[in-house]
DNA sequence: GCCGTTTTCGGCCCGACTGTTTTCAGTCG
């Protein structure tokens, strides 16, 4: 059983116990546990049982936890789930995804009415029998029909990379207003998560009121979700909710720090500031007077808040870079002056992962090359696809050796720049590579990847990529791990035997940057720099442009705590070759 | 349900906004 599968049933258990009004912080104790399972890089079943590493050494997993998440992995159910489900028809679970709705009221709706769908919650609120409910009103009726249709389409996280045009169009819209100061993206969009369901941006003002006028004024807005003094929420056109903030100068690095979150990191944050008697808000950090408990009036007691530099070291902390700000380990490290020097994209020297119209690129060789060279790269491999994959016209040994001579002849034209001759080579139905041996030997670079028989059961593909990484000529596997992001896993894979296997062979994991793939996650990228395998960040590129994903690949790169040295491809040519014990 | 150099009970982050209430509960982030 996989960490994600292991969480899902805690977080179904938080949301059950939530709905029948459970003791609050026990309901976060569960939805606590299922994320620090989500964030294990090492297999959480094969922990069970292991006297070594017993669940209890996690922090926030204690008997109880530790005991219902053997009794899953062992009998693949939970006596206290099984409970739930019993006494809680999954359909009225989607109640609470209206916006609004939460525990409390759903729970409402559900005793008081029976209402057990969102089809009976609709004819409820049209015949009026909502608003008769305590608590409930004429408003909130109207507000729950309206929301119905979003609880249907569930909750639509997009791509990074789109929220980065929404985000990049807004602060060019927001930048012209003259009440407007600084402008910031906050939220899950500044940590880099790889998808992002809403937008928080962060203005500094002395005039909330013109900045808000301004936003809501603006043609991307098609509704306004709610407004207050200081706060704006609006709905784009396409659905992305928008929540606007604006602060005073004074407040606003206090703001952006509590609005990038993650909100378990700043619960942990505000934790250690009341141990030493401060309290952190959005407006700063500020001193708690020793007996009231009140925190002296206005400016008086305020410690920091201009900056969040000023707000992590009034708490003794340096500041933390935001794509590590998940309530993983960096307190920790933060704590022993260990953060680790996040890698940038500026560091990376090479991709070694790319197509050209030889197979299903959209650009040739040479405008390949220069494509990278423009960007400041030192070398890249021309990685086409091998004969199996036929739909992308992949390149048998004569086509790939006529390739390899055009690829000398370039080279010899360039200076400063070296395109290596490489290969995308397929492994197999039944295990073993697209291309013979010799052929493959004669290669600068060979990756190594799953097209085919992704049907297969784990342990199956499992052995064809740990056969893969065995093989003398690869140098890396490409989609270790078979994930596409928003949509079921075309292959499931043993990360953990891949990693056993590219640490015995000396070999490497690809970190394919492609926007929908980020097929090493930030999780199972912790996972290989664990084991200390270095990682190559790559393109995938089928364009010029294509070149310009490493950066979403670096994002990831940077929530895994990885440093330049963890990153194969920041190193020169020969330095990788050296790696590869393939040293001149 | 977890946790402990203010330890085995009594805490557990903090505030904005809405709609309902006439002083606040629920929801959200």
């Amino acid at each position: 059983m996989e960490n994600p599968q292991i969480a899902a049933a805690l977080d179904e258990i938080a949301d059950l116990l939530e709905f029948k009004g459970e003791n609050p912080f026990r309901v976060r104790a569960y939805r606590n546990a299922g994320r620090l399972v989500r964030d294990q890089p090492e297999s959480i079943a094969r922990s069970v049982g292991d006297p070594d590493r017993p669940l209890t050494s996690i922090r926030g997993i204690g008997k109880d936890l530790a005991e219902k998440i053997t009794q899953l992995v062992e009998q693949g159910r939970i006596d206290l789930l099984d409970e739930l489900r019993a006494e809680i028809p999954a359909s009225v679970m989607l109640l609470m995804r209206i916006p609004g709705l939460g525990p409390k009221k759903a729970a409402a709706l559900y005793k008081e009415l029976g209402v057990q769908s969102l089809d009976a919650l609709r004819e409820a609120c049209l015949a009026h029998r909502v608003r008769e409910l305590k608590g409930f009103g004429e408003k909130t009726e109207e507000a729950i029909l309206a929301g119905i249709p979003f609880a249907a389409t569930t909750s639509e996280r997009i791509y990074w990379s789109e929220a980065d045009r929404y985000v990049q169009s807004l602060v060019a819209s927001l930048a012209v207003c003259p009440a407007a100061g600084r402008i910031a993206p906050a939220g899950s969009y500044r940590r880099g998560r790889e998808t992002v369901a809403d937008v928080d941006l962060l203005v500094e003002s002395s005039d909330p009121a013109a900045v808000m006028d301004h936003f809501e004024r603006l043609p991307e807005v098609v509704s306004k979700l709610g407004r207050g003094d200081t706060k704006l929420s609006v709905r784009l056109e396409g659905g992305l909710q928008v929540d606007l903030r604006v602060v005073p100068t004074e407040s606003f690095g206090a703001a952006l720090q509590y609005f990038t979150g993650s909100k378990d990191h700043n619960v942990v944050l505000r934790g250690l500031a009341k141990s030493r008697g401060l309290r952190v808000n959005e407006y700063g950090v500020f001193r708690v007077a020793d007996r009231s408990g009140e925190a002296p009036a206005g400016e008086a007691g305020r410690v920091a808040g201009r900056t969040e530099e000023d707000v992590y070291a009034a708490l003794g902390l340096p500041w933390i870079p935001p794509e590590l700000r998940e309530a993983r380990r960096e307190f920790e490290w933060a704590a022993h002056a260990a953060l680790p020097e996040l890698i940038t994209v500026d560091d990376l020297r090479g991709d070694l992962h790319m197509h050209t119209t030889e197979s299903d690129g959209k650009a040739t060789l040479e405008q390949m090359a220069a494509a990278a060279q423009a960007r400041g790269l030192e070398y890249i491999a021309i990685t086409d696809h091998s004969p199996r994959v036929s739909m992308a016209n992949g390149l048998g040994p004569d086509r790939l050796r006529r390739q390899w001579a055009a690829i000398d002849r370039l080279n010899d034209r360039l200076t400063g720049f070296v395109v290596l001759k490489g290969v995308e080579v397929d492994i197999l139905e039944g295990g073993g590579l697209d291309l013979p041996d010799d052929v493959l030997a004669e290669a600068d670079w060979v990756v190594a990847s799953v097209h085919y028989g992704q049907r297969q059961p784990r342990a199956q593909i499992t052995a064809r990529i740990t056969g893969a990484l065995a093989h003398p000529s690869v140098a890396a596997i490409a989609h270790p791990t078979g994930r596409i992001i928003n949509r079921r896993l075309p292959y499931e894979v043993d990360l953990e035997a891949v990693c056993q296997a590219a640490v015995r062979h000396g070999k490497l994991l690809e970190l394919n940057a492609n926007p929908a793939r980020l097929d090493l996650d930030d999780v199972a990228c912790a996972a290989a720099k664990a084991h200390g395998i270095p990682i190559v960040i790559s393109s995938d590129a089928h364009s010029a442009e294509g070149l310009d994903v490493t950066r979403y690949g670096i994002l990831q790169a940077r929530r895994a705590g990885l440093t330049k040295a963890d990153v194969a491809n920041t190193r020169s040519w020969s330095e990788v070759k050296r790696l590869l014990g393939r040293g001149d």
